[in-house]
RNA sequence: GGGCGCAUAGCUCAGCGGUAGAGCGCCUGCCUUACAAGCAGGAUGUCACUGGUUCGAUCCCAGUUGUGCCCACCA
C-alpha cells in the first residue's frame, strides 16, 4: 500500500448548519460567539437573511424622501430564460453599487423587471405547442396570447427566484414587465407622438424576413456568418445580345427584371437599353446603366431582382423596374411553372440544373465562401423580402443620442467603448419596428375601408364601423425596452417616482447590446423626456469559461449560477464575479475560483468568530492613539487607507481592484498579522487587552461594512453579532477618518520583515514547530521593544543562557535584531543561504553603482528616482557588510 | 473590405518610462489552544518578434507574426 493511498484521518469538524440557522433566525446575537459554527455554511442561511431584508423593506425606495436619489433600472432579462452567469455578473455589480449608495445615505432604488422578448418568447411557446402537435394558428390569436401569459407566469417566477438567491437588493414593490398595462400605455403614447411628428412611417421596402419565424426583423437581429455557397455564372440572352451574370442565389433569377452595367463601362455601352431574353421564362428584360455596379467584379454585368435583394431594390427604384416576387413567406417558389412549390434551396439546384442543360452555366465555383445572414433567434437563413412595414426615422433621434454623449451629459465607461456607440449612432439606418407576431405590443393603427390610416393614442377610441381593422402586427420588442428607464417610473403620468428617480444614475449592461438597447434608450430618452436616461453607462464584458472561451450550449461549458451558489454560496459567486470585473473586459470564471472565494468567505467567518470569542468589541469609545500599541495604530492607519482606496475604486467602477484591495486588507493584514500579533495580548493574561480588543472590534466593524456590498450575506450575520446593530444593509458606509500613522506602518513593516526572516531561518534549518530552540532575542535599539513578546511567542523562542553556535541577524529600520541560536544548527545550509543573499546584494550594488556613475542619468533623471537608487545602493552596501560578518561568524 | 483590441509566471489576468505583480496551480514543512475551506516558507518570467525614440523601454513609436471582437448590401 502506497503512502498516498493511506486515508488521512478525518478531523472532527463542527459543521452544524442548524446552529447557524437558529442563530440567524431567532436571535440577532448568539448567547456567546462560540455558538457560531467553525465553518460557514451559506446555503441555508442566505435565503432567510434575504427574506428578512425584504420583509423589513430595506430595498423599498421612497419617492417622498428628502434624500438624494440614486437610481438603477435593471436591464430586464427576457422571460424566456433563466438567469445565466452574465446576469449574475451584472446583478452583482448593480447590487454592490446600490447597496453602497444606500449605506451612504442615498435614496437608493434598484428597479427590477422583465422583458416580454417578443419573438424569442413566441418561439418558445410555439415550440411547446409543436410538442403537442399544434400550431399557433390552431389556437387562434387570443388563445395563443393567453398561452404566452401562462408561460410568462411560470418561467418569470423562476427568474425572480434566482434574483432573490443572488441577493439582489431590488425594490420588489416596483417590479415591472414590458407588457404591463402602464408600460403598454407608454408604448402607445410614444408611438402616437412619433407618428404625429413624422418619425414613424409606413413603407414598402426590402426587409430581412425570417421564413421560419414568419416575420420581419431589423438589421441588427441578423447575424452574418461565412457560409459555403456556390457562385455560378449564368448566361442570359441570345445571339449577339448575351450577358453573363454571377450569382449565389440562382433561384432569384425568376424575378429578375433587368441586367445592370456600369454607365462608363466601354465593354457594355452598346447593350444599354437593349432587351435580353431571360432564360426559363418568357420574359425579356432591359439592360440598364447604374453606377452601383462594380465593373471590376465578375463580368461587370449584374442581374437585378428588385423584390429579393436590397441593392437591386434600389436599382429597381432608380430605373422604375417592375418588382416580381417569386416566393411566398415560407420561401417557396410561387412562379407558375416547373419550379412552383419548390423550397428556395431546392429551387436553386433545380434552376442551376435546368440552365446547365441549356449550356448557360459558364462557370461554377463551389464551395464559395460568402457572408450569409441568419435569424438571430432561430438561425434560419434570412430571405430579403419586399413588404410593407412600419419604420422609425432614425436620423434625428440618433443625432440627439449621439450629441448627449458627445457633450458629456452621458458618460460611457470605459471611455474607449464609446467609439462603438458612435459608429452605430452616426450610421444608423431606419429601423423596422413592425413584427408579424402575436406576442407583443400591437401597433395602435387602424385602417379604414377606403384605405384610411388612423393612429390612435392610448386614451382615444379606435374608429368603429364597417371595414375598420387594427394593424395585425406588433412592435419590435426593443421599442418597449427602449422606454424602460422612464416607462417603469410611471411615464406618461407625472408620477412622484418619475420626478424623483429620473434620470437614472447609471446603466450597467454588456457591450453586446449597445445597439439593440443602449442606443435606443438614449434616443427615446432624449426625444420623449428631453433628458438623458442615465448619466453614466457602465459597460461590462461577457462572462466566459476559465479558459476565456465563450459559454455556449454547443461547447457544453454553460454553468447554471444556481449550481455554484448551492455549492459555495452566493457570496462566493458574487465575490468571484466582482474580482474579475475589469472595466469593459470579458470575465473568465471557473469553479476553482468560486471555491477560492468560498474559502475567503469562510476565512472572514472564522477570523471574526475567533475575534469575537477573544474580546473584540465595539463597546465604548475608541481609545486615544497615545494609549495604543504601534500594532493598533498600524492597523487603524491601514484601515482608513483601505476605506479611501475602496471608495476611489467604487467611483471608478473598478470592481476587480476593490475586491482585491478588500481581500488583501482582510486576509493578509487583519487576519494574518493583526489578529496573530494580538494573540499575544489576548492570551497573555488569559484575557484580552482592552485596547486591542476595542481596536479589533473597530477594524472588523468597518471592514464588514466595507465588504457588505459585494458579499452581503456573510457580512450580515457577523456584523449584527459583533455590533448588535439591526442590519448591515442599513448601516452607515464607512468613511476615512483621515487617521494615518506612517511611523507605525514603518515599524510594522520592520516587524514583518524580522518575523519573516526568522521564520525563513527556521524553515531552512528544518526546525520543528514544537522544537524549543534556546535562543536570545536582542533588539538593538528601542522601537521594536513593544514587539519583543509577540515575536518571541510566534517563534516559540525561549530565553536561554550562553553557548551559541550560530548567529542570524536581521535588518530592521534603524535597528538590528540579533538572533542568537544555540543547538544543532545546520551551518552549511545557513552558509549557502547567506551566500545566495550576498550574491544578490552584490549584484544590486553593481547595478546601482553603475547607474549612479552615469552622468546622463544624474543629469536627466528626476530627483526622487536618483534618491531611490542611492538608498538602494546604501542598503546593498549594508547588506553586504552584514552578510559577510555573518558568514565569518559561521566559521 | 473597413475599424478596434489583445500578446506579461503552468492557467486567468493586473500593471507600468526608473529593481516584474495578484489569484489559482506547483514544491517543502506543519492537525501551532478560530479556520487543513487553514498556517509558514519557497520556486517560477529573454514582459510575442524586429527596429526606433530615450540616460534608461515590459511600458512610447513603426513594422512583423499570432489572436480575438465589431461593422459592411461585394453580386
Amino acid at each position: 500500500m502506497s503512502a498516498a493511498s493511506v486515508p488521512k484521518p478525518i478531523r472532527e469538524r463542527d459543521i452544524d448548519a442548524r446552529t447557524l440557522a437558529v442563530v440567524t433566525e431567532n436571535t440577532q446575537r448568539p448567547e456567546s460567539p462560540a455558538d457560531l459554527p467553525t465553518q460557514y455554511t451559506p446555503a441555508e442561511v442566505e435565503g432567510k437573511l434575504y427574506e428578512r431584508w425584504v420583509e423589513r423593506g430595506y430595498f423599498e425606495a421612497d419617492a417622498k424622501s428628502e434624500k438624494t436619489p440614486y437610481t438603477i433600472v435593471i436591464p430586464p432579462p427576457n422571460v424566456t430564460g433563466s438567469l445565466h452567469l452574465g446576469h449574475a455578473f451584472q446583478h452583482t455589480l448593480m447590487d454592490a453599487l446600490t447597496r453602497r449608495k444606500r449605506m451612504q445615505g442615498y435614496e437608493a432604488l434598484w428597479l427590477p423587471g422583465m422583458d416580454h422578448a417578443g419573438i424569442a418568447t413566441q418561439n418558445k411557446v410555439e415550440q411547446q405547442l409543436a410538442e403537442e402537435g399544434k400550431s399557433r394558428q390552431d389556437l387562434g390569436r387570443d388563445e395563443f396570447v393567453r398561452r404566452v401569459w401562462q408561460w410568462k407566469e411560470e418561467y418569470g417566477g423562476k427568474i425572480l427566484g434566482q434574483m432573490r438567491r443572488l441577493g439582489d437588493g431590488v425594490d420588489w414593490s416596483r417590479e415591472r414587465f414590458t407588457m404591463d398595462e402602464g408600460l403598454s400605455r407608454a408604448v402607445q403614447t410614444v408611438f402616437k407622438k412619433m407618428y404625429d411628428d413624422g418619425l414613424i412611417y409606413r413603407a414598402e421596402r426590402i426587409i430581412n424576413w425570417c421564413p421560419r419565424c414568419l416575420t420581419a426583423i431589423s438589421d441588427i437581429e441578423v447575424e452574418y456568418q461565412e457560409d459555403d455557397g456556390e457562385l455560378v455564372q449564368l448566361q442570359y440572352g441570345e445571339g449577339e445580345e448575351t450577358v453573363v451574370v454571377a450569382t449565389t442565389r440562382a433561384e432569384t433569377m425568376l424575378g429578375d427584371t433587368a441586367v445592370a452595367v456600369h454607365p462608363d463601362d466601354p465593354r457594355y455601352r452598346h447593350l444599354i437599353g437593349k432587351q435580353i431574353k431571360l432564360p426559363l421564362t418568357d420574359r425579356t428584360i432591359p439592360v440598364v446603366a447604374d453606377s452601383h455596379v462594380d465593373p471590376e467584379f465578375g463580368t461587370g454585368q449584374v442581374k437585378v431582382t428588385p423584390a429579393h435583394d436590397p441593392n437591386d431594390f434600389e436599382i429597381g427604384r432608380r430605373h422604375d423596374l417592375p418588382m416580381i416576387t417569386v416566393m411566398d413567406e415560407r420561401g417557396v417558389i410561387t412562379v407558375p411553372g416547373p419550379f412552383e412549390g419548390l423550397d428556395r434551396f431546392e429551387a436553386r439546384s433545380a434552376i442551376v440544373a435546368a440552365l446547365r442543360e441549356q449550356g448557360r452555366i459558364l462557370e461554377e465555383k463551389r464551395p464559395y465562401k460568402h457572408s450569409v445572414g441568419h435569424c438571430s433567434r432561430c438561425k434560419t437563413t434570412i430571405e430579403p423580402r419586399l413588404s410593407m412595414q412600419w419604420w422609425v426615422k432614425v436620423a434625428p433621434l440618433a443625432q440627439a443620442a449621439g450629441d448627449a454623449v458627445r457633450d458629456g451629459r452621458t458618460k460611457i465607461h470605459p471611455a474607449d467603448m464609446s467609439s462603438r456607440y458612435f459608429d452605430w449612432v452616426d450610421n444608423m439606418h431606419d429601423w423596422t419596428i413592425s413584427r408579424q407576431l402575436w406576442w407583443g405590443h400591437r401597433i395602435p393603427v387602424w385602417y379604414g375601408p377606403g384605405g384610411e390610416v388612423v393612429c390612435v393614442g392610448p386614451d382615444e377610441e379606435p374608429p368603429g364601423g364597417e371595414g375598420w381593422t387594427q394593424d395585425p402586427d406588433v412592435l419590435d420588442t426593443w421599442f418597449s425596452s427602449g422606454l424602460w428607464p422612464f416607462s417603469t417610473l410611471g411615464w406618461p403620468d407625472e408620477t412622484p417616482d418619475l420626478a424623483k428617480f429620473y434620470p437614472t444614475d447609471v446603466l450597467v449592461t454588456g457591450y453586446d447590446i449597445i445597439f439593440f438597447w443602449v442606443a435606443r434608450m438614449m434616443m427615446f430618452g432624449t426625444y420623449v423626456m428631453d433628458e438623458v436616461p442615465f448619466h453614466t453607462i457602465q459597460l461590462t464584458g461577457l462572462v466566459r469559461d476559465e479558459h476565456g472561451k465563450k459559454m455556449s450550449k454547443s461547447f457544453g461549458n454553460v454553468v447554471d449560477p444556481l449550481d455554484w451558489m448551492d455549492a459555495y454560496g452566493s457570496d462566493a459567486l458574487r465575490y468571484t464575479l466582482a474580482s474579475g470585473a475589469n472595466p469593459g473586459t470579458d470575465v473568465p470564471i471557473g469553479e476553482d475560483w468560486v471555491k477560492a472565494s468560498r474559502n475567503f468567505a469562510n476565512k472572514i467567518w472564522n477570523a471574526t468568530r475567533f475575534a469575537l470569542m477573544n474580546g473584540a468589541t465595539v463597546e465604548g469609545p475608541l481609545p486615544d492613539p497615545s494609549e495604543m500599541s504601534a500594532t493598533d495604530r498600524w492597523i487603524l492607519s491601514r484601515l482608513n487607507a483601505t476605506v479611501a482606496e475602496v471608495d476611489a475604486y467604487y467611483e471608478d467602477y473598478q470592481f476587480a481592484k476593490l475586491s482585491d484591495a478588500l481581500r488583501h486588507f482582510a486576509w493578509d493584514e487583519v487576519f494574518d498579522w493583526y489578529v496573530e500579533l494580538s494573540k499575544t495580548t489576548f492570551f497573555a493574561g488569559g484575557r484580552p487587552a482592552e485596547v486591542s480588543g476595542r481596536v479589533l472590534g473597530e477594524v472588523l466593524d468597518v471592514m464588514l461594512r466595507l465588504l457588505h456590498p459585494v458579499v452581503p450575506f456573510v457580512t450580515e450575520t457577523l456584523w449584527t453579532t459583533l455590533t448588535g446593530g439591526e442590519s448591515v444593509v442599513v448601516a452607515e458606509w464607512p468613511s476615512d477618518s483621515g487617521f494615518r500613522d506612517a511611523e507605525a506602518e514603518a515599524e510594522l513593516a520592520a516587524v514583518q520583515q524580522a518575523v519573516t526572516e526568522v521564520r525563513r531561518f527556521r524553515a531552512d534549518q528544518g526546525l520543528q514547530p514544537g522544537q524549543k530552540v534556546p535562543a536570545r532575542l536582542d533588539l538593538d535599539g528601542t522601537p521594536l521593544a513593544a514587539h519583543e513578546e509577540p515575536i518571541r511567542q510566534l517563534l516559540r523562542l525561549q530565553p536561554a543562557g550562553d553557548g551559541f553556535q550560530a548567529t542570524a541577524s536581521l535588518p530592521v529600520v534603524g535597528a538590528t535584531v540579533a538572533l542568537d541560536l544555540s543547538g544543532a544548527i545546520d551551518v552549511e545550509a545557513e552558509r549557502k543561504r547567506l551566500a545566495k543573499d550576498l550574491a544578490a546584494a552584490e549584484k544590486e550594488l553593481k547595478q546601482t553603482t553603475a547607474k549612479l556613475g552615469n552622468e546622463a542619468f544624474l543629469a536627466k533623471a528626476p530627483d526622487h528616482v536618483v534618491d531611490k537608487i542611492r538608498t538602494r545602493k546604501s542598503a546593498a552596501e549594508a547588506d553586504i557588510e552584514r552578510l559577510k560578518g555573518q558568514i565569518e561568524k559561521l566559521g
